[in-house]
DNA sequence: TATTGTTATACTCTATAACTATA
DNA sequence: TATAGTTATAGAGTATAACAATA
């Protein structure tokens, strides 16, 4: 008998192949979500948080975009980080319509420390894994980014 | 020069194969949550649906294990399902403590509009996919499926 | 007019705490 | 006591609609 999952044929392996990329993508984002320093940040705010702190300021509408999510999400996100101290909102000097959010010193320290705490748990599965299987894994998110990319 | 990226080497690809992932899994997690037939049920519901009307009658404690939530989580989300008529709850025969979820013909038809449509959009760019860059996938599922589950 | 951003409002999802019922 | 499940309550995340300010 063929096994037709681990040789991966075309029309047999493509609706198991959705339920198996369900499965995992959900389960990694629970976990995910649920892997915080502190319960300062929901996950969403905690995520503009770290990029604005390693990619500097960015108009709302950049953030909204880079999320996903309608720029009235993305605003009440800016909300909880400008409410907690840890970001601050500045006119475009180029433009008046745009808003350029920054991160405050405080700000700058929490995602220090988010940043170790959220990502040492997958880090340190992931170190455990020999290169043959890291790089699986890294062909497989190319893959997986250049579909939702389209 | 090396290609550190697509060699995976050890050390220094770790780091920056967490964020790989994290950026992968959240793009598609979101993707996922947009692609609902229509707006009867939210994700966690739907899935939930979708899973009883497959393997049939499950108690609630099993539901929340599968879904990684807590029980009271889960109850709601059964709440939305008998609210809408696509799912009723019934007592266990051999243990009066326990409820068995059952999807009722309703749910059943809406389960099977929303399997297709849920999955078409992915199912359509994987099936585009040569064999090879499939199996890829399926094995990464594979390695990270190990890691939420250890 | 088009773009950028905000507030108002409502819904889903999730969690913890407190409770009931059964084993 | 321990297990299975529920309700109450609260907070995060998201969306749409309506709005203001700037280009």
């Amino acid at each position: 008998m063929e096994t037709s999952a681990s040789h991966g044929r075309s029309d047999a392996g493509a609706g198991d192949l959705v339920a198996e990329v369900r499965t995992a993508v959900g389960n990694l984002y629970r976990r995910f979500r649920s892997e915080r320093a502190d319960g300062a940040l929901g996950d969403a705010a905690l995520d503009v948080l770290l990029y604005l702190a390693k990619s500097g300021p960015q108009t709302l509408t950049h953030l909204s975009e880079r999320a996903g999510v309608a720029p009235a999400s993305m605003s009440q996100s800016v909300n909880r980080l400008t409410a907690g101290g840890y970001a601050v909102r500045a006119p475009d000097p180029t433009d008046g319509r745009k808003v350029l959010l920054s991160v405050t010193p405080e700000g700058d320290r929490l995602a220090a420390t988010n940043r170790s705490h959220r990502d040492a748990w997958l880090e340190a599965h992931l170190a455990a894994l020999d290169t043959e299987d890291r790089d699986v894994i890294t062909r497989a998110c190319a893959l997986l980014g250049g579909i939702t990319a389209s």
